[in-house]
DNA sequence: AACAAAGATGCTGTTTTATGCAAGTTTATT
DNA sequence: AATAAACTTGCATAAAACAGCATCTTTGTT
């Protein structure tokens, strides 16, 4: 990650919260303490935040270049995805799901990332056509064109003879005791066989949709083996999970 | 490569992930470091990109002249979509293949349009979404990427058991002799096999495609029975499909 | 065609930047 | 006051940026 993404995220996350500790920025950013500090210097003294002993708090005005929804700007999903990325490398089978953060995971690929990518969601496939040294397949059935993803018999026939290395799941609702849930049953259909089919199942979520609930099961938890969320590894909130020994980024 | 080209790449890169390395840029473009840096320079002069340690990130906005992809004949391809237009009607079974023209096509599909559209282009699908009244399918399968379409032995299998009104087929090359034919062999077999299963087979293409040639037989002429340029329907050259019975739109 | 001028590209060596680490100092908290 | 966490300073290293130069293309002019 660049050093303007650092800063442009670390002034997102105080205009949020009006404040942050330098500890939980290291973490969630994955630098050390000592970058941390001098980021938040040098937003200092830009006027940007003003710094305290642990970390910083928000200055009354932000310059339009650091505003969020800018262009450039560097959301969760974001994150999410980066820190996503570790969990893929060359040669590897891989299944992705729908939704929006494995969108932006697949954008973050690098450029000559060599693996075999499967998957159901139309905006991925377009995605991955630029990168050449991918080969893609896409499940066919029937459109589910709200989520433009494919749904039905068909892709669950396509699957049956599959082996993947890992599978990126999209996951609408993660609950510590129900697990993945989403809102239609086609859907969870589907991406329980993905599941099913594959060695490693990671979860890519936001943390406002940890602790929620769909009506229908997609799979339990202890089928996931790997969360992953823009909150620090450490954080509160994943506690239940790391008790459950599911890997959490 | 030319610089321009070069340029335009860079910029592609940058607005589809919000950031580019150099070092991947110069990996991806075959140049040194220090070439890919001048680029970055040029681009950041003209305030397209903004330039950070190691890389370059998005400007907020870029400029018409290199937005992506200006596809050729927009115009004729518009003329084409909109006569092709009134072959289809509610209710129908309809197959489209993919090529920049089919997708002209779907763009213009009125809003309510009832019908079943199967497809195995990923641009046309992505389309479609958006029109709530269709029955969207997708023929699962490897992807091409060069064409954004899923090739395969899967298609055919989803293909055994489809009988539809009307396939708009995508063609490459259209000769009064050879009828059309396409540059890849898997391509071939695939849109053989749609309008072998379709009642009425039309190809939409554009003046400069006709009496050129291509290595892979896709159908017969007689297997055509309409085509739409956008030239008027009596034009000269023309006329050899006319003779044979083909309505020419 | 010949030739000059301008432009593009890559190479070499040097400078700058980003970042982490270590050792010592300051600050908060109990 | 004790102690742990947070800060400061200085240093080390690797990557990136820069400047200057040599080579090769392209372009325009006579």
């Amino acid at each position: 990650m660049f050093k303007e993404e650092r800063l442009q995220l670390i002034v997102d996350e105080v205009t949020r919260h009006n404040k942050v500790r330098s500890s939980e920025l290291c973490q969630m950013l994955n630098v050390s303490e000592d970058t941390v500090r001098r980021d938040l210097k040098e937003l200092a003294d830009k006027g940007i935040v003003r710094k305290v002993h642990g970390g910083a708090v928000a200055n009354s005005l932000i310059p339009p270049e650091y505003r969020e929804q800018n262009i450039g700007h560097i959301g969760q999903k974001r994150i999410i995805a980066e820190k996503a990325l570790s969990l893929v490398r060359d040669g590897q089978l891989i299944i992705i799901d729908g939704g929006t953060t494995n969108l932006e995971l697949v954008r973050q690929f690098p450029e000559g990332l060599k693996a075999t990518v499967f998957t159901n969601s139309i905006p991925i496939a377009n995605e991955l056509c630029t990168h050449s040294e991918i080969d893609l397949f896409f499940f066919g059935g029937k459109v589910l064109k709200s989520v433009r993803v494919t749904i039905g018999m068909d892709v669950l026939h396509f699957l049956s003879d599959l082996n993947a290395d890992i599978c990126f799941i999209g996951a609408r609702s993660l609950h510590a005791s129900l697990g993945i849930t989403t809102t239609r049953r086609e859907e969870a259909q589907i991406k329980r066989k993905l599941a099913e089919v594959s060695n490693q199942v990671a979860a890519l979520v936001t943390s406002d949709k940890v602790g929620t609930i769909q009506p229908f099961r997609v799979v339990e938890l202890e089928e996931v083996h790997t969360i992953v969320t823009e909150l620090p590894p450490g954080a509160a909130e994943m506690r239940p999970f790391r008790d459950k020994g599911i890997e959490v980024l």
